[in-house]
DNA sequence: TTTATTTCTTTACGCGCGTAAAATTTAGAA
DNA sequence: TTCTAAATTTTACGCGCGTAAAGAAATAAA
């Protein structure tokens, strides 16, 4: 890495005495030449600066090496853990991620996959945005590219489904809040975009009625990913009208609870499982920032290293057996209780 | 973009009965042909799906439509944000957006730049770590590819800097607490990566002095990018030891900021600026969650849409320029004062 | 209409590498 | 040592497009 440039495979070929063919299938895979041989190229590449021209390798490969990785927000830390989580165990494979984000807009979504599809790339991860998706066109891509589906899952679209068992995260949670105090009540967006919440809402829904006690559902208006600002306002609303049949109220993400965290603190409740506290909050992801809020919030962690684990692994099994799954998989982890001091 | 799939432009060029190297031409700069061919193109690509392949595109020209763009922690909301919106705007331009975070680590700083060499950008912008950063491979690669460098200033390297006025801003908010309270302590990392923690520390010392104030630093341990945590525990000493000269601090960032109202809110310290409140608190750099911190935080802004829009601007007029420019520019934003429950 | 200018077509080469086929060398086993 | 399988070299072609040069065509100006 040191030397001279290389201005070409031709070029280094005659100087490290290697044919260029025999290179070739060196930089395609090391060990698929010869010990000696590989030695006495890495030796070589010591001496001089030479490495493949990227855009003729890819124009003349069959498949990159490139894995696209799409999540809906890259503003949002949650995903933004979990792609850096993916991109690591890609990397680690000798694939190379390429990160997109969709900022939350359907149109960015299709305009992310339609970008990848030019790098033709060797698969894709993709977590889409849900309901908002423009789902033919999402399955039209998966056509062409294998793709896995990872945190939201769109039905029988892609090769596989990796994410959370929102059943049992939430069923946790539920018994969690109903034993150590009175039974939650559920904040959620009435229309929310992301599937994992429906599936949150039933789940929630069976819990209770498991339990014998009757679900209350408190269903925020509010479109986009602004889920801080919307809890906040239908917090202040919760607030000040008062008329929840229990302290408890247990929200179906985490940035919903900061949102109804800062309301309580705005409005003096005092929250917590304490004496003298006036409300219980709950969350749901254990979100980077939850154990930063006041109160620390009492949270389900879902497994961010499995799912990113396990869906590069699932992506990475398609792309070498080189032919679609027989049947699509569906992997869910399970959540953890993160017991904090909100509830 | 409905039809029949072409499979290269020779191919193109036959249905839609222009010529190749027109279709070339064309395909590089659409105003660069006659308007009535343009039109002609046009209409062809609405009937038959084609589109260039990009690799081989990418291999004979000088230079791609590629702009790296690499941040510190794309984990960071602050960088996300940041990210996000120089993104924007070189969309707009007809470039394309490469984005890589460093995860806070100087190795992968140089191995994104180092991936980055490979896809040939036009020009790259970046954020660097600051002290921790591999100064010389960062200017080795500056001397290849045009870069411009944003938030974090590396003196001399790179084409030109956009940043903050860390000194406008600093003295803003000290000023801001020395009028409607107690002069505030100073609350940073002892041994910060980012260039910008040593202006604001010298920014605040002087400020201070010239209020006619003694400056007082609180200097947290602690290395790496958990700049909550290392707020939280550096917040929990100083409320336990209590021997501060006023009952107000000044956070070097947000993020140290939260931590520390974390701890605060641990300690049943009130914090805010009414009647009966035990501390006051303050942030820099408005935070997407600063706005629902409890109590909600009192910061400066910086300019994120002017910084983004800025660096981007001034990468775009030296990569046209196709040379260096003579002096190496350096345009810094002002901050705005964001008042809220904090302080 | 003629002329000058711009734009387009034709033809041809090159970019750097993947890869196939045949000939040759090498390594390991018999 | 001899044989055999594996690895390497030689040779050659193709990938899809940029781009240069020369001639043809279309447009604008005279």
């Amino acid at each position: 890495m040191a030397g001279t440039k290389i201005k070409n495979m031709e070029e280094f070929a005659t100087v490290s005495g290697i044919s260029r063919p025999t290179l070739s299938k060196f930089f395609n895979d090391p060990n698929s030449v010869r010990a000696s041989t590989r030695e006495r190229i890495e030796a070589a590449l010591e001496q001089y600066d030479y490495q493949p021209n990227l855009y003729a390798v890819n124009q003349n490969r069959r498949l990159t090496k490139n894995i696209g990785v799409v999540v809906p927000n890259l503003a949002d830390p949650f995903f933004a853990k979990i792609a850096r989580t993916i991109e690591a165990h890609i990397i680690e494979t000798g694939f190379r991620p390429v990160l997109l984000g969709s900022h939350g807009s359907p149109i960015m979504e299709i305009a992310n996959l339609e970008n990848l599809r030019s790098l033709k790339p060797a698969g894709v991860l993709l977590a889409p945005l849900g309901r908002a998706s423009d789902h033919a066109k999402i399955e039209a891509f998966c056509q062409d590219v294998p793709t896995v589906l990872f945190d939201a899952n769109i039905d029988k679209i892609g090769e596989a489904f990796v994410g959370s068992n929102n059943g049992q995260s939430v069923g946790l949670i539920v018994d969690y809040l109903c034993r150590t105090g009175e039974p939650p009540s559920f904040l959620e967006m009435r229309s929310p975009t992301n599937p994992n919440a429906f599936k949150r809402r039933n789940a929630y829904i069976s819990a209770m009625e498991k339990l014998g006690h009757s679900p209350t559902l408190i269903q925020a208006e509010g479109e986009g990913w602004e889920f801080e600002e919307i809890g906040f306002r239908e917090g202040m609303r919760v607030v000040r009208d008062r008329n929840l049949p229990t302290n408890t109220i247990l929200c179906s993400n985490d940035r919903l609870a900061i949102g109804l965290l800062s309301a309580a603190f705005e409005a003096g409740l005092r929250v917590g499982i304490g004496e003298g506290c006036d409300l219980r909050v709950a969350g749901h992801d254990d979100h980077p920032f939850s154990r930063y809020t006041c109160p620390t919030l009492t949270t389900v962690s879902q497994d961010y290293e499995a799912i990113a684990k396990k869906s590069a692994a699932v992506l990475l099994e398609r792309i070498e057996a080189e032919k679609p799954a027989d049947s699509r998989r569906e992997t869910l982890f399970e959540g953890r209780l993160i017991m904090r001091s909100s509830a």
